[in-house]
RNA sequence: GCCCCGGUGGUGUAGUCCGGUUAGCAUAGGGGCCUGUCGAGCCCCAGACCCGGGUUCAAAUCCCGGCCGGGGCGCCA
């Protein structure tokens, strides 16, 4: 007989367990045997047909069930269970056959065969089944609730920023044009200058996490045109190193919490992970010069550096104080935005951090004076009259402030060892693909 | 934006340099055998050279163009 009715399923009895997941193999033993070899949140199930044991009615139903079927079982569990490869073995008393999978598949979630990332990319939901990719989403939704639960509980408050903007947003080439009523918009490449303001408006300590998008074709593993930050700002700092304080505690916080709550996944990826050690080494210009023609690089003072340094300084800190984070402060103040806060000299309190060689976040302290800001807008050659919606602010009382925006993704691929910021993102978008 | 590399069954690969078997293998698929754990096994079957042009007796292989994809740099998170 076909499958029963959902309702039938309810009636649980006592010594009854019900299961639900995506038929990941059958294995037939001559005429009177068959597994049936479920993958489901729980792991790995394993359902034991016997003829004899189980009714008849359920081999004819489950004849030719193929791959990645989705299925319910309702059954007894196996205590000294048999099947060594599987989390739960069940004898089952009912199966319902939700939905039959087509036979051949555009990638095999078993991963007997292993797939490109394209192809994984292009399949994406036949590539999420696979435990060690979900692993990946659940630690990183680990580490954001460590992010969140430690700014929380240190007074900050979260917001939600604007991701559509009328006007110049940070550096204008690189944004997303939206069609806007009769007008265009852009799509937020960085939740920045709208914290800034939302300081102005006296939330003295916030955060928002967002999505940003970069209209940059980039062809790298550590970009994407839509990303996840967790963008912090606060009030009444004394200067970029409170940022920087704030900032470390933030990772250490959300580190530490996956490696309470995610051991399982950690040991599926095969990552071992441990909590840096704090506080993070902090590299500065024009000291940087030097530790980089000490690797034989040189760099034109008062330029900034290029790739092949990040990976040269995090050589060097690993050496010196191996640590895999650090911090790169006091930017050529040439190279940076109009909102940051000049130091001495040429260079700027911009800060960097740094994992392993990769930039995960960007912030310092910004100028909250008026009449420095418009002067720096100035210099930089941006149009004052695109600014002045924002810039205008800052005439009517800004305190001293600074912040940063941490990549999610990239923080994510870092501390995993992902090969490609891809894999950090559940269904990622670049310069080619924006499906599925 | 600049530069480099690559497209072989559903998937993943060998073969390409140096042109010439029936394009090999694995896995998934179809058929058969097997009553307990294993990535289960064994036997059989079916399935592919991105597109177009050129060179040649002969092109998966060499050349040109196109399409699609990957990566590096720049820039950034």
């Amino acid at each position: 007989m076909g499958s029963r009715r959902k309702e039938d399923l309810d009636m649980d009895s006592k010594n009854t367990t019900r299961v639900g997941g995506w038929v990941s193999e059958v294995r037939e033993l001559g005429k009177d045997l068959r597994f049936i070899v479920l993958r489901s949140w729980r792991g790995k199930i394993q359902l034991t047909l016997k003829r004899g044991k189980v009714r008849d009615e359920l081999f004819d139903l489950t004849e030719n069930l193929p791959q990645e079927s989705v299925i319910e079982a309702l059954g007894e569990e196996v205590k000294e269970k048999i099947a060594k490869a599987a989390d739960i073995e069940i004898i089952p008393e009912e199966i319902i056959i939700h939905s039959k999978s087509e036979k051949k598949l555009p990638l095999d979630p078993n991963w007997k065969v292993k797939a490109l990332l394209p192809t994984r990319l292009d399949n994406r939901p036949l590539d999420l089944r696979r435990p060690e990719v979900q692993a990946i989403f659940k630690i990183e939704a680990s580490l954001i609730r460590g992010f969140t639960d430690w700014l929380d509980e240190h007074g900050f408050l979260r917001v939600f920023t604007p991701a559509l903007i009328g006007s110049y947003s940070e550096s204008g080439a690189e944004v997303f044009e939206v069609k806007y009523f009769d007008n265009t918009a852009f799509l937020r490449q960085d939740p920045q200058l709208h914290r800034q303001l939302a300081i102005i408006g006296g939330l003295e300590k916030i955060y928002d996490l967002g999505t940003n998008w970069r209209a940059e074709p980039s062809h790298t593993t550590r970009h994407i045109t839509e990303f996840r930050s967790l963008a912090v700002e606060m009030a009444f700092i004394k200067d970029e190193r409170d940022v920087m304080k704030v900032e470390e505690e933030v990772v250490a916080a959300g580190i530490s919490r996956v490696i309470e709550e995610r051991q399982k996944e950690l040991k599926i990826l095969n990552v071992e992970l441990e909590e840096p050690t704090r506080p993070f080494p902090e590299l500065r210009f024009p000291e940087i010069y030097e530790i980089l023609e000490g690797f034989g690089k040189k760099i034109p003072y008062g330029s900034s550096y290029d790739t092949e340094s990040e990976r040269l300084l995090w050589k060097y800190v690993k050496e010196e104080y191996d640590n895999d984070f650090f911090f790169v402060n006091r930017f050529p103040m040439a190279e940076k935005p109009f909102y940051v806060m000049r130091a001495e000299g040429p260079w700027a309190r911009s800060v960097d951090l740094i994992c392993k060689g990769l930039e995960l976040s960007s912030g310092g302290q910004r100028e909250h004076r008026y009449d420095i800001l418009l002067e720096q807008i100035r210099e930089k050659g941006v149009d004052e009259k695109q600014l002045e919606w924002y810039a205008k602010f800052f005439k009517y009382g800004a305190p001293p402030h600074g912040g940063f925006a941490l990549g999610i993704e990239r923080l994510t691929m870092q501390i995993l060892n992902l090969e490609n910021i891809r894999e950090a993102s559940l269904f990622p978008r670049d310069p080619e693909r924006v499906l599925p």
